[in-house]
DNA sequence: CGCGCTCTTGTCAATAATTGGCAGTAGGGC
DNA sequence: GCCCTACTGCCAATTATTGACAAGAGCGCG
């Protein structure tokens, strides 16, 4: 055992134990003299780590480094109670659901002082186009997107002319007012892209994503912002 | 620099730093050598942390052991992810920046399960709207909002005439491609919506919001919202 | 006040770990 | 086949770590 696996491991223990921690039980706990604990106590807090030291008492871990505070600034929040309304707004029923329920925990996870700005946060999204009907069900859709899964959909162009399709859907672009599928093609061996209102039909065709090649999805989705903006 | 720091601080660097990380933006970044790298990747793995490394591309951490699981379900991250790319790709540059810190500190707080979907969302959005000139200071204009102070504007209607008003600003809504400014306009005691590219000139007059009421302004809201929808 | 508990700091020499350099293997995109 | 980069083995010089013993200090308690 390592002296930095046992740093980890009292940090993990601080983490766990219910304080005070007294520093015979970190030695007992990691097989090490009392000594070496107090000088790895020395250590943690050198490293950032804040650990309240009371004689006769014990320690309390205060502050821990490896732990982002989630603490938003008044703009970060207005950046994601606004995202959130405009998902709620455009999204399809589960994925408005769960923006919902992000907001509800958002707020939760807010000291009272944040709190009420997100209720009265200043920027409000609407959205009163029109969206063509999606007959396929979106939810799932995401989902095979995220288990990298393949699926097979029939597809109507824009000529009206019918086809079925094996794809690795990529993702799902909010393309204006439609929603777009980009995949991967599995027949033309291609990226390709899909509107879902053209979707008739969808299953999983049970076949997994070869390795992922990250960079040539970012590639991708790179390219398909440079179409995209190029025409507006 | 001990190498118990030298690994806390690896561990940080890939919580900040963007994947892929090489070898040698660690070895650069801790000012130790290749070699010695390699062992400290080896020693973090030993200690449960789950660091993927390709060949020829780098290092992705995917399981940080001192990241507690945080509840957000894969559905509320996309959600939270869309709201925020949405937000990026629509807003003013400060609150774009927000949107992207907003990222980062979600990102940071995930556990590292979870990251990679936050990074493989499936949801995109893409917006190519040519939005209106807006000369105003959006970022101000927000911070009014939040503080609830009033303001006086220069305004031009849609048939151009121009006039000068002090409003008390409630919120700025997306409304389709334009932004709208919602307020209390003190010259007519009532509620007025302003275009945000027709304000031609804004500042605080130091004057505080009265009492707030806030039923009113839900129902303003959701008045707002009734209206807008009866169009769609 | 004295007492017990526990954090805290110092010093030492034996022991163990760390380090950089170099050389080589391997995997994946192009 | 080429390039980039992750990975591994080896070695000797350097550096860190460890446990033991000792002593100081804060705090609650009777």
């Amino acid at each position: 055992m390592s002296r930095s696996h046992r740093l980890m491991q009292l940090m993990q223990l601080f983490r766990t134990l219910p304080p005070p921690v007294r520093a015979q039980t970190l030695a007992d706990e990691t097989g090490v003299s009392l000594r070496s604990v107090y000088r790895d106590i020395e250590a943690l807090r050198s490293m950032g780590a804040v650990i309240d030291g009371a004689a006769g008492y014990g320690y309390t871990l205060i502050d821990d480094p490896a732990l982002p505070p989630m603490s938003f600034s008044p703009d970060e929040i207005e950046a994601l109670v606004l995202g959130l309304r405009e998902v709620l707004a455009v999204a399809d029923p589960v994925l408005a659901g769960a923006a919902h329920n992000a907001l509800s925990k958002l707020r939760a996870s807010l000291p009272a002082s944040k709190r009420h700005q997100l209720e009265h946060a200043s920027l409000h999204a609407k959205r009163f186009h029109h969206r063509p009907e999606i007959s396929i069900d979106v939810a799932a859709l995401r989902q095979s997107i995220r288990e990298e899964r393949a699926v097979r959909i029939d597809y109507a162009d824009h000529t009206g002319a019918k086809s079925t399709r094996d794809i690795y859907p990529l993702g799902i672009v909010f393309f204006e007012s439609t929603l777009v599928l980009a995949s991967w093609c599995l027949l033309r061996q291609d990226f390709r892209s899909f509107r879902l209102d053209r979707i008739r039909f969808l299953k999983e065709t049970g076949e997994n994503f070869r390795p992922k090649r990250v960079p040539l999805l970012r590639a991708f989705f790179a390219g398909f912002k440079a179409e995209g903006e190029s025409r507006g």
